[in-house]
DNA sequence: TAGATTGTTAATCGATTAACAATC
DNA sequence: TAGATTGTTAATCGATTAACAATC
């Protein structure tokens, strides 16, 4: 799977949008060097990412902050809205849904199930809990997108195995798993115990040199 | 700053750590052909990982799996107990502070702070939210090692800020900003809305071949 | 023009991987 | 011994970065 921009610029970008964010409050344009402050890399960088964007810096200058922001936008597919169902109506998918960066930004989650008999019928932030059983609908009817996983590890491959039967091509992972699945579809993993132990290691490596 | 260890492997090995627990379940030794497969990574890579660790495999037979957990327990820093206070009692905040993870395997919440005053005094899953003022103090007298950022975006900079001036090196960053820090502060940045955008990428990536 | 900043090259760096000798 | 699997090398791959000509 060969994508049109490198992974690490696909990841970055995001970090491009919201620096203009910030920086259209007060400016039009915006320089290379100012991005690459408020993204936090080189702006030798932030160049090279936005040249894959097909983006028109003008020389002395800098970028213009509205065009660059479409720019981006259409780069990652952001113009169309977005479809996204939860799994897992615990307290880590109830935050989810809740998540003021889910409802914004072209992203709005439109389901969310749980196998519990006992939270089905529940209302979370205006959704009411549906069964697991009704994923394969929900994904078709709904034509949900991003299907974001917030279940126990256990539970969490038989929910990919079933939202990648129904359609679906992009999953985000709470569960503490490596997801099997078919290589065209895409999997982000964010895992909590995986950082705090990440951040573990960097606090005692004493073998660290500045 | 310069680690003893590779940041991929870092990132890696907590993953490993989660497959010998499954395959202690049914053996004494494991192969790295067979951590590969539960980690989603090539053999060789594990094998390359490992002997960062010093780790002792046996030819023609494989890894120890008690052995090879401890060593791997050993190279992250996880025998010591380490102490979290997490920031921000929203949401996310409180499903953290609930989150297993973070209870088991040597970490401890310890700390939630808050900003807003009706919700200090409240009780989340047996720990009494305090005021954020008393950030300096908690993180003091608790030994905190880690400080998780739960705030709105908008705060997460000066609760950074003054966690790096109590002693703080690790920091967990929830909030959609890139933090400034010292170089020797490490900061992991879990960011739902870059990762739904990184997911948008990928949906609408036609330019991708197999 | 003088100053600023882009776009791109080429060097560098680091990480992945296939392959295989070593050896249990 | 024969089979299995490690540890490590060397090749490859991809990503970062300094540097600077181009040019607004």
């Amino acid at each position: 799977m060969k994508s049109s921009l490198p992974e690490a610029t696909v990841g970055r970008l995001p970090l491009y949008l919201r620096a203009l964010g910030i920086v259209s409050a007060t400016q039009v344009t915006v320089s290379s060097d100012q991005l690459a402050d408020l993204a936090g890399v080189k702006s030798a960088q932030v160049r090279k990412d936005l040249s894959y964007t097909g983006s028109h810096g003008v020389r002395g200058v800098g970028y213009d902050i509205a065009e660059l922001r479409s720019q981006i936008a259409v780069a990652l597919g952001l113009q169309a809205e977005c479809a996204i169902a939860i799994v897992g109506a615990g307290n880590l998918g109830s935050a989810l849904a809740n998540y003021p960066g889910f409802g914004g930004s072209g992203f709005k989650v439109v389901a969310i199930l749980d196998i519990d008999r006992a939270k089905v019928g529940q209302d979370i932030h205006g959704i009411t809990v549906q069964d697991l059983a009704e994923l394969e609908p929900v994904v078709d009817t709904l034509e949900v997108g991003i299907v974001v996983i917030a279940t126990p590890a256990d539970a969490a491959q038989e929910v990919a195995d079933r939202a990648v039967k129904a359609g679906v091509r992009s999953i985000l992972n709470f569960a503490p798993t490596v997801l099997k699945r078919p290589d065209d579809v895409h999997v982000r993993r964010v895992d909590l115990s995986t950082e705090l132990q990440i951040l573990s290691f960097h606090l005692h490596d004493l073998h660290a040199t500045a």
